[in-house]
RNA sequence: GGCCCCGUAGCUCAAUUGGAUAGAGCACCUGACUACGGAUCAGGAGGUUAAAGGUUCGAGUCCUUUCGGAGUCACCA
């Protein structure tokens, strides 16, 4: 699925500089050797910097029908080259690699071109619309750092596929029903004395949260008094000898839950009582539920993301009995006979599935494929992304499969942005044992941590306190969410909260400082009486280019060049860590020229301007990169 | 046990999709401008890419086996 589209990515992209070395180097071999080779073995990477060069082709796949040592080929194509493209300059061969050097006039001519656009970088529209659901939480507990990694994921995801050129539709499944719910909605009518969220000062998710702890507390208790005396008898016969107490409870807890305990029975009444639609229970549960959604927004706009749409599992959960029909009748379900209804999927080795149980009721696929119908006929999007974390990949799995054999239209734009776990350094997240990481927790502690950093510092002291908090927030925000989007998604992680906070390095932060200098240093050339405007491009005081660059200048227009195809790529494989590696490798490039070249002390007036043309151009790309992954840039911090 | 994913420096992560001497950051050591912001930069040390075979001009990347770790295999969601 993500080979066709990367050949379409090349050959949408016109009259680059590498299409154009690309197409040069096809028919240079043409004419040198007479052989018509394939657009992958003439496309060029980008030279290594200890070597001279910008693009290298590796000539070593030439050999087989040159009929030539690999270094002879380079340095005959290279000259080939040279001399018909005039964009490339000179070139040198090192064993059989062919480093090709672009003209200085290519590189100052681009930057020019985007110094002052601050769209660079975004493709326009391409007609196609994407969805994207992630988040998905359950109303009984509120978000913690698991939900942090797919809120960040899934957000960067569309904020990229956007810039790609797509239509985006954000959209989350809340799952607001099931026994969870009801178990919160008992402990509080028991036990809640009628408190509230503003009785008790308490954000309304976590309010709902506790009384779900409250619940599993109260039934240990309800479990410890059976256990010492009516359960004697049952725990007698099926205890084994060898299990302790703990190891017992854990396989027992659902038996017991469902046979013995009244708090079980009362809970399960409850579902029945909301399921039949009873009044009292569905005004309890629309409350309940309404706490925990005001509680949640409370943390997406402090996570700075939103949704188009929400679907909630309470509405949809009763969907896809058609699509079993539809399957039932096309033959790709078969019906066994007590009545239920499966999929065979052995020769895509992935088993039997069940889509719909004997008694007629449906099972959580049957509900997804519903679901997949409903936005589809709600959106048309051709391609649907779901961020769900790798421990359903089975699933995603087998939905696929069937959308496929369905012949659904969007079948072969699904995709399962699929992201490993975050482990915690003492190991895995447990709610049991209390080794989750609250999100609202998290964010709160890497606001204080940049606080702490900002007062040693004393750079914003003057700023008024609105400002400073703007700007604290930015960064701390800033470490956080690039410590956690800069990891392959697909990769398990661990979280280490004191590597979060951290501001140096290669974290958030210190992108951001290559923002805040640049800014500074464009204030400073303000105050001086520069503008970009009279210097730019076709501008009233134009002023013309040095003739050559300095390294550190080349290394950073480069990398500038490189970002719409960064974009692009990013897309077509869901994966906003590219655009984390880009924006850090940029930042890292920009210290490093910052460091070793004047700007507004430069030896010519010509290398002045040039400079500030090329700060203000890093510093967009930089605030358009970063704001793909959700991170906002603070001009002072 | 079947299927699937992962294993790279002490730690956290890269590696342009099969290319050159495997790179960054943290931690450790050394150094840097009376300068546009030191949340910076330069340098040092740190590797048998879990192990062994194979494919080829070339393998961290592809194939096979082994070891280690995670996930999943409900008429739960």
């Amino acid at each position: 699925m993500g080979i066709p589209e990367k050949k379409k990515l090349s050959s949408s992209k016109t009259a680059s500089i590498v299409d154009l070395i690309q197409s040069a180097v096809i028919a240079a071999i043409q004419e040198l050797y007479g052989e018509t080779i394939p657009a992958e073995q003439a496309a060029p990477t980008v030279t290594r910097k200890e070597f001279e060069g910008d693009y290298t082709i590796v000539t070593f796949p030439f050999t087989r029908f040159a009929k030539k040592k690999p270094g002879e080929i380079a340095e005959e194509l290279g000259a080939h080259l040279v001399k018909n493209v005039p964009q490339l300059t000179r070139f040198n061969v090192v064993q059989g690699f062919l480093n090709l050097v672009v003209a200085d006039s290519f590189w100052s001519d681009f930057l020019l071109q985007i110094a002052d656009n601050q769209d660079f970088g975004r493709a326009p529209k391409n007609g196609q619309k994407v969805m994207i659901e992630f988040c998905s939480p359950n109303t009984n507990k509120p978000l913690h750092l698991g939900h942090v990694r797919n809120i960040l994921l899934g957000w960067s995801c569309s904020q990229i596929c956007e810039a790609a050129g797509y239509e985006v539709k954000k959209v989350q499944v809340i799952n607001d029903r099931g026994i969870a719910i009801c178990k919160s909605m008992l402990a509080w009518q028991k036990f809640g004395d009628g408190a509230t969220p503003e009785s008790t000062g308490t954000k309304s998710d976590h309010f709902v949260g506790d009384y779900y702890v409250l619940f599993e507390q109260k039934f240990q208790e309800e479990y410890k008094a059976w256990q010492a005396g009516a359960g004697q008898q049952v725990l007698g016969e099926k205890r084994k000898a060898d299990q302790s107490d703990e190891q017992f409870f854990k396989d027992f807890k659902n038996t017991y839950f469902n046979e013995y305990s009244q708090l079980g029975g009362e809970a399960r009444e409850m579902l029945l009582a909301w399921e039949a639609g009873d009044p009292a229970t569905k005004a309890l549960w629309q409350r309940m539920n309404q706490w925990v959604y005001d509680g949640f927004e409370e943390t997406f706009v402090k996570l700075g993301v939103s949704f188009d749409k929400y679907y909630y599992e309470s509405e949809t959960y009763l969907l896809g009995k058609d699509i079993v029909e539809q399957g039932l009748a096309s033959g790709v379900f078969y019906k066994k006979d007590d009545g239920s209804v499966w999929a065979d999927l052995t020769d895509a080795k992935l088993d039997h599935k069940v889509v719909m149980r004997s008694d007629g009721t449906s099972v959580y696929i049957t509900q997804d494929l519903g679901t997949a119908q409903m936005r589809y006929q709600d959106f048309g999007t051709e391609k649907m992304v779901y961020v769900v974390a790798d421990e359903q990949n089975y699933h995603f799995q087998v939905l696929f499969e069937i959308l496929k054999r369905l012949g659904e239209p969007y079948a072969a734009g699904l995709h399962h942005l699929s992201y490993g776990m975050v482990d915690l350094p003492t190991g895995k997240m447990k709610s049991r044992e209390g080794t989750v990481v609250d999100a609202d927790d998290l964010i709160a502690e890497v606001i204080e941590e940049a606080r702490e950093a900002s007062k040693e510092r004393g750079e914003i002291a003057e700023l008024t306190k609105a400002e400073q908090e703007d700007i604290l927030r930015k960064i701390g925000l800033a470490a956080l969410k690039f410590h956690i989007i800069k990891v392959t998604p697909q990769k398990r992680m661990v979280f280490d909260p004191k590597e979060s906070v951290d501001l140096q390095g290669q974290t958030g932060p210190h992108i951001q400082y290559a923002y805040v200098r640049i800014k500074s240093v464009l204030r400073k050339a303000s105050d001086l009486g520069f503008r970009i405007a009279d210097f730019g491009l076709g501008g009233a005081g134009t002023v013309e280019l040095p003739i050559s660059i300095e390294p550190q200048e080349r290394e950073l227009i480069a990398q500038l060049y490189r970002f719409p195809a960064a974009v692009q790529t990013a897309a077509a494989n869901y994966d906003p860590s590219e655009i984390a590696n880009y924006c850090y490798d940029l930042a890292k490039a920009f210290h490093r020229f910052f460091t070793d070249l004047s700007i507004l002390k430069a030896e010519t007036e010509e290398a002045k301007a040039f400079r500030l043309q090329l700060c203000a151009a890093v510093a967009n790309v930089l605030k358009t990169g970063m704001g793909l992954l959700g991170i906002e840039m603070p001009d002072r911090m």
